[in-house]
DNA sequence: TTTTTCGTACGAAATTTTTCCTACCTTTGA
DNA sequence: TCAAAGGTAGGAAAAATTTCGTACGAAAAA
């Protein structure tokens, strides 16, 4: 038995990024906005992928009305930190000071963002 | 023709790691590496899985030898940067700060690793 | 009522990724 | 010398992921 704590593939990541921004969706929906925002893709193929993804536990499916409604299994936040999480592990060996300074060494972050993160860090302290 | 800039898959990126961290290797030290420190895996599994980055062009072999060695084609830096890039965008919209943020709000960063950062970020602005 | 539209279910194909078997060559050491 | 150990190459299978065709039911429109 496969369990639950499985990761999200690359397209079920895409799905999951439309349900989060948009809120509980059809798969009409879904499948809308991915050839919108991302790439072509069949209706048949994005709703596939979602039964799939409610077979694992994914995601969650009201089918009291006729067009079933898809709504993320877990939070969004709590999907992304754990993502987020393994990231680090993974490349930056647990360290997300390395990974800080990676992003904000190599490339332009904007000085926006930059004071963003500085009165985060403040308050953290507080 | 598959362009070259291809993302390298999870076992790929396991492969470089160990070649980030070792430098130059052989297809039996790889391995080694794999099995002690991730999974299981054969070596002319580890040794397909080189040959074909090598195809593709994400490692580069000296065949001087009979004990072929590999390394990464790319620098580390470089590559992890575009990781951590495409992470970003696909994740938190191409947000830095709400990466930063998620990942001190939600677990348990050291303190230490909180002060590095500061200090980085001060050192930035200099 | 009848047709058209829009939905789900399901099987299967296509693709990508991963794994391993086997053949064969080179080096080493008995 | 020749067997054993250790290397590469390559094909093929297995597994995982992604895509789509098609059947069929419900709802809406004509």
């Amino acid at each position: 038995m496969k369990s639950q704590r499985m990761e999200p593939t690359k397209s079920e990541l895409e799905i999951l990024q439309v349900l989060w921004e948009h809120g509980p969706s059809t798969v009409r929906f879904v499948n809308d906005k991915l050839n919108e925002e991302k790439r072509a893709v069949q209706y048949s193929s994005t709703l596939k992928l979602m039964q799939i993804m409610a077979e694992k536990g994914i995601v969650i499916r009201d089918e009291s009305s006729m067009k079933h409604i898809y709504s993320p299994a877990e939070p969004e936040d709590k999907t992304k930190s754990a993502l987020l999480e393994r990231f680090v592990d993974s490349m930056y060996r647990g360290s997300a000071s390395s990974l800080v300074m990676q992003l904000f060494g190599n490339k332009n972050t904007s000085a926006e963002e930059l004071s963003e993160i500085k009165d985060f860090l403040k308050k953290l302290d507080q």
